[in-house]
DNA sequence: TACAAAGTGGACCGACGGTCCGTATCGTCG
DNA sequence: CGACGATACGGACCGTCGGTCCACTTTGTA
């Protein structure tokens, strides 16, 4: 029954690799530029540990992900209102939409990373459950859609890393005009109006 | 100035590189499944030939789609309405979207592959411009959406490949079930309503 | 202090994309 | 028809990368 104390150096090591990865990402251009023996160097770690921590490339992809996510998911399950729960629907909406949207503007590098098909279906991907659920409750509530949980997908389409991505360096659209091109649209979609054909 | 003619092997070899391509994309159910050297030894190829004809494992996806998509884009262009050109613009959406999901069912792993970001952003890709393009001048013309070409990019994602799979692998829809739900969903966002917040 | 569980790191492996170049094939022209 | 140059061929070869393996070190316990 005594268990044994997990060790400190373990700790120290994740948390440093967590910390390259992120950095790494941030920096490179492309996701594919970063090789897990890149990591492992800039964390002062052999690739061995980098692999019985994190499993494999993409286990490490999702642990920085899921460490540099924390914040929204916290302010969309238990922050201040319309975010958080307890606003209206039709408001909730948008502003689900709109953080997201901001998240993947402030780490394009890592999101594109994470969705990266090489990385398995980013539909696969325990995040993207996540947010589906939020925020096809959100649209069952407002009775504005048919089908909430298309809807849902349809709209979180909308913000897929890679269409960020191009909106920005491509088509280069600030951050707040993608905001604001994508708020009038999710506005288009709860708008009042004739639903089905 | 008497310009040789090119090679009849040539020719032959580039038609059995991209049925050989097709078949294996469309059997692999991974697109990283398939390699350069399986591609090359179905179609009775060499490596170095693949390589000197397509450039890269990119050009190659490109080339198979580009040759699949063929029909399509011709009933785009020029076919009968509302799928061509001449239908209201508000019959026409639906039915380049319905087309274009059509597509991405029937070749749904070559469509995934195409769009895996390894293969570069799939907004880079010549065929997406093509679609963007269509789908927004379509889109200006209803006066439904406030900003067409975000419109057309956003609608064009709730088609993306591998959410298409998703639905039909993981949630286990029909083709048919996924053209309903994305037919009354772009029905919502053609839909006279309030427009802007 | 001694001991074993837990953790480490880098040599190693197989696979893959992509290059290179000696060789075979095709079209042309005398 | 024969020979020649351009064109294309193909597979050996290379560098890199994800992932594995195991001899060795560190850590906590008693």
């Amino acid at each position: 029954m005594t268990e044994r104390k997990a060790r400190a150096d373990a700790a120290r090591n994740r948390e440093a690799v967590l910390a390259a990865a992120d950095e790494l990402f941030a920096r490179s251009d492309s996701p594919r530029g970063v090789s897990m023996e890149q990591v492992a160097a800039a964390a002062g770690v052999g690739k061995g540990t980098l692999f019985r921590r994190f499993g494999d490339r993409n286990g490490l992809i999702r642990a920085v992900f899921a460490a540099r996510s924390e914040a929204v998911r916290a302010a969309v399950e238990s922050g201040p209102p319309p975010l958080g729960p307890g606003a209206p629907a039709r408001d909730r909406v948008p502003a689900l939409l709109d953080a997201l949207l901001g998240f993947k503007l402030d780490n394009r590098h890592l999101s594109v990373a994470l969705e990266d098909a090489g990385s398995g279906s980013p539909y696969e991907a325990e995040y993207y459950g996540w947010w589906h659920g939020v925020v096809r409750d959100a649209l069952a509530e407002t009775d504005a859609v048919p089908d909430p949980a298309f809807a849902a997908h349809a709209l979180l389409a909308a913000v897929r890393a890679d269409l960020v991505e191009h909106l920005v360096a491509v088509e280069g659209l600030s951050g707040e005009e993608v905001r604001g091109r994508l708020g009038e649209y999710v506005g288009k979609v709860l708008a009042p109006g004739t639903i089905g054909a």
